[in-house]
DNA sequence: TCGATTACCTGACTTAAGTCAATGTATCCC
DNA sequence: GGGATACATTGACTTAAGTCAGGTAATCGA
């Protein structure tokens, strides 16, 4: 990791959502606070159980949010990409690092530490109203993902992500809807909750089925109809 | 249900975390705004796909969040005992109830209307940073649940589920730990995603491995060790 | 109090998905 | 460009947990 001249104005901080309604004299607050951090690929973040220090904002790049269990395997909870920030809910929780994070790509982050962070938002509500709108995004998303693994199969976890990703880039009304998987499919596995073989062997009954067509890594959906009834 | 006398003063409201940090005039505005319910074992409190009023907070009994899936199967997103809120995710959502709500028991609910609730807020920093607060331990305890399902088998969960009751009932020094089950072997099946056949396998395993003795509804715990072991 | 509904338990069977192992195929970097 | 390393696929096998069915015990409501 290394710190960076900043790439980025203080204008771009408006894009993140956490900051929306902030006025100018505000974000330059924000941004005085904050360290611009730039990873190479696959780098550590931080570890489970680190002295908390602050939360991050993804500007560029991905980053995986993930658990370790004792016996190696790994359970992703967030996938993160611009402009969205994780390691934000031991602000309120106290506490070290409850997982770890590491990048998936080369990235650029920004850095707010928790102090002067928590100085910022009690004088201002609109940054907590928009981060408790972001909470509870995630924890409708948390639920969904919970939900997902307890009651589908995997083939019906696996269509619902890629009607969501087909949904994010916008090709959903395309006569044949894509997707361009930016993960590694073992990283999709763990994200929904399974291994790589169990995915290769969904996949390949998707393609099967005439439901995807996968060349490379991109996925057409040759049946968006079908993998909508997979989805629910 | 019924709307009742208060017999709860508004003093009362404190205890409630969202409010403690409340002065005597902001607790009788909360409290002016809010209508007290009666509720008898079982009454569904709202569907899933109801229109959003406003959400609840639990005063006495208990109360199951949770979704149907349309074969029928059920998921417990929340347990819900006093003084903790419900369905208060949706404030900051928009949309409607994401899920079910019904009582396991006699309750008695105060109902808290959306729109009042939010002017209050806006002007209440403390409240909002509060619910940020519940917000982060909830998002924290549904990713554990997630990676648990996902990680961990039945016995483990059980394991983990028995290991908070009795830290939560203050039996965990005594030389035999307990847990009363107040709630049925089949809701806590949901609520550990399985059902109730493997809960009640998983129970025999336990107890023909002399980590538990159970009497009726009372679990007692003979082996923390084990249990702890199990757990991890 | 009695009949009925609901809760709980147990056995036999099925199945989705995990494990292990072997092999194939990209991708990285010297 | 070519060897190495990480990623992906496939097959044979195992297993935890779900399904189905049958039964008993406990609880509720009239």
């Amino acid at each position: 990791m290394q710190k960076e001249e900043p790439v980025i104005k203080k204008e771009n901080l408006r894009e993140i959502p956490m900051f929306s309604e902030l006025n100018t004299e505000q974000l330059r607050e924000v941004f005085s606070i904050s360290i611009l951090e730039k990873y190479t690929k696959g780098e550590m973040i931080f570890l489970e159980g680190d002295g908390y220090r602050g939360f991050y904002i993804v500007l560029k790049g991905s980053v995986k949010v993930f658990k370790s269990s004792p016996d190696g395997k790994e359970f992703i909870l967030h996938l993160v990409r611009p402009p969205h920030a994780f390691a934000d809910v031991p602000l309120f929780e106290g506490g070290n690092y409850p997982a770890n994070a590491q990048t998936l790509e080369e990235c650029v982050l920004l850095f707010i530490p928790k102090a002067e962070f928590l100085e910022i938002i009690r004088s201002n509500s609109s940054v907590s109203l928009n981060m408790l709108a972001g909470f509870a995004k995630r924890l409708r998303s948390m639920s969904r993902k919970a939900e997902g693994i307890t009651l589908k199969e995997v083939s019906n976890r696996l269509s619902r992500y890629l009607l969501e990703e087909i949904k994010k880039n916008k090709s959903i009304d395309l006569p044949e809807p894509f997707v361009k998987l930016s993960i590694s499919k073992s990283t999709l596995a763990s994200y929904l909750g399974t291994i790589t073989e169990t995915l290769s062997r969904t996949f390949k009954r998707l393609q099967d089925d005439k439901v995807i067509r996968m060349s490379g890594k991109t996925i057409f959906i040759a049946d968006t109809k079908k993998l909508r009834e997979l989805a629910k």
